[in-house]
RNA sequence: CGGAGUGUGGUGUAACGGCUAACAUUCUCGCUUUGGGAGCGAGCGACUCAGGGUUCGAAUCCCUGCACUCCGACCA
């Protein structure tokens, strides 16, 4: 991607309207721009990094057997009202709406509902079972207070995976499975050293839920830690029999602030239940479907690695989620430099590997400015100074080192990234 | 939803109740410059959130509304 040509550009100066770092990084790096309080746009350096998240989430949820699917955003208030949570008395982030005949219908901020009731048409025999689907979908929540940017939104994109089991033990199975699945997310996003599995509060059906929680100043929440056991308890559940029986001494515990970034929860047979989900066992009995929902915030996601790898100076991106993989630099206009930039540029690009090409004709303060602001892992810079060397400079943002690379391993170097 | 604060060119700020609303930046054109937001010159760009009121005169004071931010409450 040529720099001249990528929409939107950066911003010299914080936005006034906010506070939250992840959104003055964000906004100043052109990765996304405010609608409204809690409303924001992806702009292409934004939705790449969306994108690569989301991707990864994918592929997470496919290895343990989720299959994506999309549900409707529009929901019918019927469903709603057979679980009891369309009264606005029980569920008070509904954002509402009507057709044209005045029949109310509502904004989808979850979807356990009208999925229990999709698969009523197909969940007939335990042959039919285990099912496990998703969806990566625009979620609608009205919050009375939007706040911290990103991070608590009114329109955002989150993943919702949903299990159907024939029993307790089957969902237990894949609840562990889940958990894993999880972790290797976070890892993979690159804040997996800062997020931690932690003990909630459950449902109807099980004593704890469990979230994931990254350590964070940013966060709303408070949890506390055992590093050591890499488990956390969150701060609704904190009381000594907990700990008692999570083996957990008070001492080990450190009280942290946190962002809660994924929370999975067992369900059990509540909305199948509710919404008449059952099937036939090989006894020939008619029981109900047991149920878990997992869900994980993928625009939250996006603004707690902003939050984590934000700098004064812009966001350090990890390499798995970063817009791009390369920033091609070139400085002055002479032109063997701009002729050698352009070729690079070419090589790397006939190689599937993503650069942003900074081809525009502006300072070097102004370059390496935006360079920092963008925040993408490897910085090469080529000059009439490097080409001196016969090399580029090759600027490691991650790890903070700058090293002078001939200019013929370039290539390879750069495909073993 | 309770409380506090703030709304002025695209962006960030300034302006005692009193001149044609100022400065920086962005942007456009020209020249110069080219390793950390460089220089010179010339331009474009705001009926100061909306509506009402007080006043000879309102960006400025008052009222109402709206928006945004923060604190609290809320948060499968």
């Amino acid at each position: 991607m040529l720099q001249s040509q990528l929409f939107t550009k950066t911003r010299r100066e914080d936005p006034k309207d906010e506070v939250a770092k992840n959104a003055k990084l964000l906004i100043r790096g052109g990765f996304i721009a405010k609608s409204l309080a809690g409303v924001y746009v992806l702009l292409p350096l934004g939705l790449r990094v969306l994108d690569k998240i989301s991707q990864i989430i994918r592929e997470e949820m496919n290895k343990i057997g989720g299959q994506e699917l999309r549900l409707a955003t529009l929901q019918d208030p019927a469903v709603w009202q057979a679980s009891g949570r369309w009264s606005d008395e029980v569920v008070d982030n509904w954002f509402k709406t009507k057709l044209k005949n005045d029949t109310e219908l509502g904004l989808g901020f979850t979807h356990e509902e009208p999925l229990a009731k999709l698969m009523i048409d197909h969940i007939q025999s335990y042959r039919d079972l285990p099912v496990y689907v998703y969806q990566i979908q625009t979620k609608f929540r009205n919050e009375v207070r939007a706040k911290s940017g990103i991070l608590r939104g009114r329109e955002f994109l989150m993943k919702d995976l949903y299990s159907f089991n024939v029993d307790q033990a089957g969902l237990d199975t894949f609840y562990e499975k889940a958990k894993v699945a999880y972790r290797r997310v976070f890892d993979r996003v690159g804040i997996g050293a800062q997020t931690f599995l932690t003990f909630a509060s459950g449902g109807t059906f099980s004593k704890y839920s469990h979230e994931f929680q990254a350590i964070c100043s940013a966060g709303e929440d408070i949890i506390y830690l055992s590093r050591d056991k890499e488990i956390a308890i969150n701060d609704e559940v904190y009381r000594p029999e907990v700990l008692a029986e999570l083996g957990l001494d008070e001492k080990e515990l450190s009280k942290e602030t946190a962002i809660e970034v994924g929370n999975i929860f067992k369900l059990g047979t509540k909305y199948a239940e509710a919404l008449g989900l059952t099937y036939v066992n090989e006894a020939g009995e008619r029981v109900s479907v047991v149920m878990g929902s997992y869900g994980l915030g993928v625009t939250r996601l996006f603004g707690t690695i902003a939050e984590l790898c934000g700098t004064d100076t812009g966001i350090n991106w990890p390499d798995n989620v970063a817009p791009f993989a390369i920033h091609l630099i070139m400085l002055g206009n002479d032109e063997v430099v701009t002729t050698k930039a352009k070729t690079i540029y070419e090589e790397l690009s006939a190689k599937n590997i993503e650069v942003l090409f900074d081809d525009r004709v502006a300072g070097a303060g102004e370059k390496f400015g935006d360079a920092d602001l963008i925040g993408i892992p490897h910085r090469l810079v080529i000059s009439v100074k490097t080409l001196a060397n016969n090399s580029v400079e090759w600027f490691n943002r991650g790890v903070g080192k700058t090293e002078l690379v001939a200019l013929d391993e370039v290539l390879n170097r750069a495909v073993n990234i």
